[in-house]
DNA sequence: TTTGTAAAGTAAGCCAGCTTATTGTAAGTT
DNA sequence: AACTTACAATAAGCTGGCTTACTTTACAAA
């Protein structure tokens, strides 16, 4: 199974391998620049993990599920922001190749509690090590100056986009 | 048919509703930044046009048929990096809304030539103006030179990027 | 001319996201 | 105690991404 991310470059998208994309760049290209950003990491970090056999919905659970430890299924996928049938498909196939296990809510006879067992843990401590290398690649030759207006940039954007995320729905007809 | 994004959120991510998440940030937070507003800003643009009818994928596929005027299915899926199969579904789904049209290629008894209907047109005029809405917002309060800088970051960041997806895959086993 | 290779589109099948609806259990109300 | 409401998980079914395999057609080479 060949992983190369979603490539859901936003509005008006370029072509990431466009070579000179710098003339005649009417329309702002700095969304889409954002949009290739981040696919990329993605890309780059799925190759990594895929000689694990874990695809990208799949190691997300796995990371969380390590920082949650044991919790329910709706609290995993509240966490993770899927819906909880989604995490549901997930879990079964995890559990098939024996990474998770379901276990009964002694509070509650609903709920279940997920959890890892011990053949996951070599494969989060590899997934970890390959995170580390990839942020350090990524940020190669930027100074620590200019990472820190990059973040102070991207969290004034992301509060105008929370704030619009925020306003009111359009009434349904 | 409610659309919410596809909240891909990489590596570690952090819920991005968390109100304060600036203590104990040892873990670089500026990757979790960038896929948290670009999966905000197509959320946010899902959102506005969505009451027109349209998926993601489907206005995607609108809007470079818009650009490319007519053109094969496979110029098509390549402009828009997606597979042709994937392609191939997608316009099934808008010749049936009436949106866009197969006719037979008379150069190339294979191929298809893909195009929009007049239908379309009102569509693809509304998705512009909210287009230019959306970007306007998220760039509230941004001076054009933190613009620029912002701009030349992501760049270099992306050409980090660019160099490790061309490193030689590791060898299929 | 025939033959072989390459390309366009599609079919089939998997994974992962979503929504809506169902089942079983918990908990609050009367 | 009975009822109603809320919630955990799942089932069913859609969209959209992928790969692999197949058919038809084009083209190049023998």
């Amino acid at each position: 199974m060949k992983i190369v991310g979603y490539k859901e470059t936003p509005v008006n998208a370029v072509n990431p391998k466009t070579p000179a994309p710098d003339r005649q760049t009417q329309i702002d290209p700095v969304g889409y620049l954002i949009g290739d950003v981040s696919r990329m990491i993605r890309t780059v970090y799925d190759r990594r993990v895929e000689p694990l056999g874990l695809t990208r919905a799949q190691w997300r659970v796995m990371t969380r599920l390590n920082r949650l430890e044991n919790c329910t299924q709706t609290e995993l996928a509240t966490d993770l922001e899927i819906e909880k049938p989604t995490l549901g498909k997930l879990i079964e196939r995890l559990e098939a190749k024996g990474w998770v296990e379901r276990r009964p809510d002694a509070k509650d006879a609903r709920s279940k509690i997920v959890c890892l067992t011990p053949v996951a843990q070599p494969v989060l401590q590899e997934m970890h090590s390959e995170a580390e290398k990839v942020v350090a690649g990524i940020f190669a030759g930027v100074s620590a100056e200019d990472a820190a207006h990059l973040h102070g940039m991207l969290d004034h954007i992301k509060g105008n986009l929370a704030a619009m995320l925020e306003e009111p729905q359009p009434v349904e007809a």
